[in-house]
DNA sequence: CAACAAAGGGAAAACGTTTTCCAAAGGACT
DNA sequence: AGTCCTTTGGAAAACGTTTTCCCTTTGTTG
């Protein structure tokens, strides 16, 4: 592998490698007829700069780096659309990183390789991508991050955070707009922040609607499972007085499932029982062919572009305060929610 | 940002930096009692190598860029699988760019950055991504690269490519095989290898089966629409006798507009009328609740894994005779397609 | 016309590594 | 005891840039 120094350019058109640099970065003035000179050599010779050479020097690469769990879920694909469009914004490169089924020291290692002279900044995404030892380590280098669901505690970097709890809370109150009193909820491992603070939202919004917080209406995923099924199976199977009216999911990717359960077994959604999810994908596997699943919208699109574009002005030096932001969440009305108890209402209502 | 060099553990170790490389890159034997005490500062200095300086001197990075055109487009989802889970078996790093929206100019810049010291080599996927002389460009300097339905005449670099022509072709003869006699196509622009050579596979099927080569059969994709909506309206429009009895898309984004129309129009998919795609996204826009789409399928997760395992393979020596392969594709049969005039038959069979 | 500023070029240091080369010390063998 | 290898440590060069510093030349001004 061949490659062209500014050395042999500066050779070829008889001045120094300084000179060579200037015109390359036009960082300092030179003769026209040097400068024309320079130029062309290195246009015909095809040179182009040693990013890790200059990095070394410049201590700076303009370039970011996000990390994800993995880019093919469908749950990143408006998260992605975001960044994409922030990097289009941005003048920094931006480069994607996926640390899908990596271990813990792997995940180091690839996130060392970034952050030593690769990116000038990085964006993670995800509470459980990272052990907060590590999250730590890295705070404390000083090296620019931007936590995207991710909170440590005493890590007072540059933070981005939806509110969670608010979100089901409001799912629950629209569903009990709806008419809805019995209200199931399909909760997630407790082991990852997001699902706690959903839960919690649930159970506050139980609480202050006065609803009956009966403990079989709380149902969690089961180890190393995304699937509702088999519990919306069991919810179904409750006597009719205290069948849930209303199943709301923890996450879109589970509604779907529980809404291919109901389908099956000939209870239709939702004029027999509403189902709301949480994320409002815009993508999903193609196999999915019911109603459209109303749910709780995180507002991705805007905190992957805003993530790219406030990082970048941040290392740039246009901004010196800390990034610290929480977005509100929104309901998405689609048609898997229906009044309830009154048998003449339309399907669905905002 | 304070960074820790191997000078700073050296002092503190009382050794010389010379001492502090060997012992972390295990590159020559040290003793005991040093060895220890410089790992022992460095762990405790939260020491983290320097890619750049060591991209300089070794000429290497350990690390793949894998370059497409956009990263959210479920198209991508069953490649962006293989990438990861090819990531995941090789040894290097992987970092995913995207070129979306980005002029030729800022396309240069980005791949310039990546290929000099920051990655080792490079998969380009998409034949309309850059120009001819940029590939040339960057073969001629040596730098690996591989191309993923990308061909560039003349240039021999490693190559991965679908057969596109075969795939239509073999779509086609499936559809006669089901008694399809008038079959449409709605074709790509011509701009695209890709859409050329798909178009060429339909019309060297509608010859070799003796089918009837109506002009009006074949319709393009309007300039800067995806949309399949408008062409089959008005293939559903033509008189009766004439009327094609299945339509085959370029792609399966086509297909779902195509499909869409129908339904609208009251047209049944696929009693009344068979509609074939190309690519069987798994992955689709989650408003889309026709039918699923029969389709030509690439081994989209096959390419993406095998791109970087070879790429690694070749680049870390394993391998040293240029990588070129072509896949064949195979049809998936979903719910799209119907025999055509026997009105019994169930609406599908393989 | 002397003094001084400005402009433009190059030498050399610096960035943080790895690697080559050299030197010293110790051990084995004649 | 002297020679020769082996082991282990350090000094210094190298990687390809940018940047600081210095020098020369030219132009300006009193």
């Amino acid at each position: 592998m061949r490659l062209v120094t500014i050395k042999e350019i500066g050779k070829l058109a008889g001045v120094s490698p300084t000179t060579v640099s200037r015109v390359l970065n036009n960082s300092r003035a030179v003769q026209p007829e040097i400068y024309e000179k320079v130029l062309a050599v290195a246009e015909q010779m095809g040179y182009t700069p040693n990013t890790a050479a200059r990095a070394l020097v410049k201590k700076g690469t303009n370039a970011i780096g996000v990390v994800v769990n993995n880019l093919h879920d469908p749950f990143f694909h408006d998260l992605l659309l975001g960044f994409e469009y922030g990097a289009l914004k941005s003048d920094y490169h931006v480069v994607f990183c996926s640390v899908m089924g990596k271990s813990m020291e792997e995940k180091r290692k690839y996130v060392s390789y970034l952050s030593n002279g690769v990116v000038d900044g990085v964006i993670l995404y995800g509470v459980y991508l990272f052990d907060e030892e590590f999250i730590r380590g890295l705070y404390s280098t000083g090296f620019p991050t931007l936590l995207i669901e991710n909170n440590v505690e005493a890590v007072q970097a540059h933070t981005f955070s939806i509110d969670n709890q608010q979100g089901v809370y409001a799912a629950v109150e629209f569903l009990f707009q709806h008419g809805h009193r019995r209200i199931a909820y399909i909760a997630g491992k407790q082991d990852k922040a997001v699902c706690v603070e959903r839960l919690l939202g649930y159970r506050e919004a139980v609480r202050a609607l006065g609803l009956e917080a009966r403990e079989d209406y709380v149902s969690f995923i089961e180890e190393g499972s995304e699937d509702g099924w088999p519990i919306m199976d069991a919810f179904l199977s409750m006597p009719a007085q205290v069948r849930p009216t209303a199943v709301l999911c923890y996450d879109d990717a589970v509604a779907s499932h529980a809404i291919r359960c109901a389908l099956k077994r000939g209870v239709r959604v939702p004029r027999d029982i509403s189902v709301m999810g949480f994320d409002n994908q815009t993508i999903a596997p193609s196999g999915y062919t019911g109603p459209a699943i109303t749910s709780v919208a995180q507002p991705l699109y805007e905190i992957g572009y805003d993530s790219i574009v406030l990082l970048s002005e941040y290392l740039r030096g246009d901004r010196r305060e800390r990034i610290s932001k929480t977005y509100q969440t929104s309901i998405a009305v689609k048609e898997t929610v229906a009044f309830y108890g009154k048998e003449g209402a339309s399907d669905e209502q905002g």
